[in-house]
DNA sequence: CTGAATCCAGATGGATACTG
DNA sequence: CAGTATCCATCTGGATTCAG
């Protein structure tokens, strides 16, 4: 089931589930080579989804938030996981050693 | 880290773990769909990605075998919560309860 | 049987400009 | 600020054919 394809969802995920909520623009900064075309996007296909929650504030100018819904919350164990093995894998691939493991939500995700 | 990226990857990787080994044309046969192109290609970047173990076998005419090395099968746990996690997200975006999960290696994964 | 080669349509996604 | 619209290059992957 891949409601995650596109080059950007998994990455735009971390970014909402590392602040809780976070505005259009801040996301645009966090997930790094990202067009406003795509993360307009993916944003909508991730609402479709129903993983994300999107709320216009009434600010001005307008901001709108996204947060993650608590069905997309149930992903965090998944993409850690992901990241961690991804990380592992780097090191495989690369013939390095692994020295540690980080897995924080700070942590940028290579896609 | 998407060494996962293509459409069948993962269907591959199950197909393969189910069986332990498995041939060029059984897999054809498992995974619903691929043509002979894509399964090649898909199995190339596998194995360059140490993820599947490519053997020939001198029969005749030539078959070849597929199976996992040690480092695939560190990927069967994350693709099994994939698996899991797409059930209830499939029903959840459908609507419908979830009865039962089984994430056994013979189900079919949905991509 | 395995898999490489060619052809080609449609999807993906970047750059840029524009709107409310 | 948040998003849409357009243009366009590149990538993806299916169908088919060919080769060892």
């Amino acid at each position: 089931m891949y409601a995650l394809n596109g080059k950007w969802k998994i990455s735009i995920i971390s970014s909402i589930c590392c602040f809780g909520k976070r505005r259009f623009s801040d996301i645009l900064n966090d997930v790094e080579g990202i067009s406003n075309r795509m993360l307009s996007k993916e944003l909508k296909e991730l609402e479709i989804n129903q993983l994300v929650k999107r709320t216009i504030l009434d600010t001005q100018p307008i901001t709108v938030q996204y947060e993650l819904t608590e069905h997309g919350n149930t992903l965090q164990t998944i993409i850690s996981n992901l990241a961690e093995w991804g990380v592992v894998h780097r090191n495989k691939i690369t013939g390095k050693k692994v020295e540690s493991i980080e897995t924080s939500c700070n942590e940028k995700i290579d896609v």
